[in-house]
DNA sequence: TAGATAATTAGACGAATATCTAAATAAAAA
DNA sequence: TTTTTATTTAGATATTCGTCTAATTATCTA
């Protein structure tokens, strides 16, 4: 839980979660949507994927990141347990 | 939302709210759960104010704080609007 | 009013973080 | 094989962050 929360600290990061709703985007096409260097990016994806909240595969020289959804569901049950008392437990 | 993200990403804070979940504490009673200074648990407690995550009131010479549910709704909704593609929305 | 209790604020310090430039790696194209 | 394109890794730097001790504020009680 502590990479997750690491990870979803920055907004950028969290920004780029959101764009990859729509599905998978490159690197590249990521670091396209932000005023920042493909390194600075290059991180955050780090970070993202330490936290397996991202997925990488590559296809030729391109990288494809994807959202991982199990992931963000682990982080839903984290928050909807947050609402409840030990006693619902 | 970055506030609220700020306040999460430590483990500290985190287990705190955890620890409201069940109702009200005082600021002692919150310090004496965790291996770290009052000062300390005084600073965390402070970023979870400013993020709304916690309401305080004071009784006497004692600061009660409690869970602000509505902001863990706020979050979850953040958490949900994660997993919907821009076509959904 | 003086002393005790609850809690915060102030200031210091080391560790973690975000960003940059320059260099390296990997794959494709010429 | 040389060059170009996509991306990451390395190293540097300024800022933010978590924790501590010491001092301060607020309230209660004797």
């Amino acid at each position: 839980m502590d990479d997750i929360f690491k990870a979803l600290r920055d907004p950028t990061r969290r920004q780029i979660l959101q764009l990859l709703r729509n599905g998978t985007m490159t690197a590249g096409e990521i670091a396209q949507e932000f005023a920042m260097t493909k390194p600075s990016i290059s991180h955050h994806l780090d970070l993202l994927r330490r936290a397996d909240l991202v997925a990488v595969e590559r296809q030729g020289q391109f990288l494809h990141y994807t959202l991982n959804t199990t992931v963000v569901e682990d982080l839903l049950r984290w928050v909807i347990d947050l609402k409840k008392t030990d006693h619902e437990k």
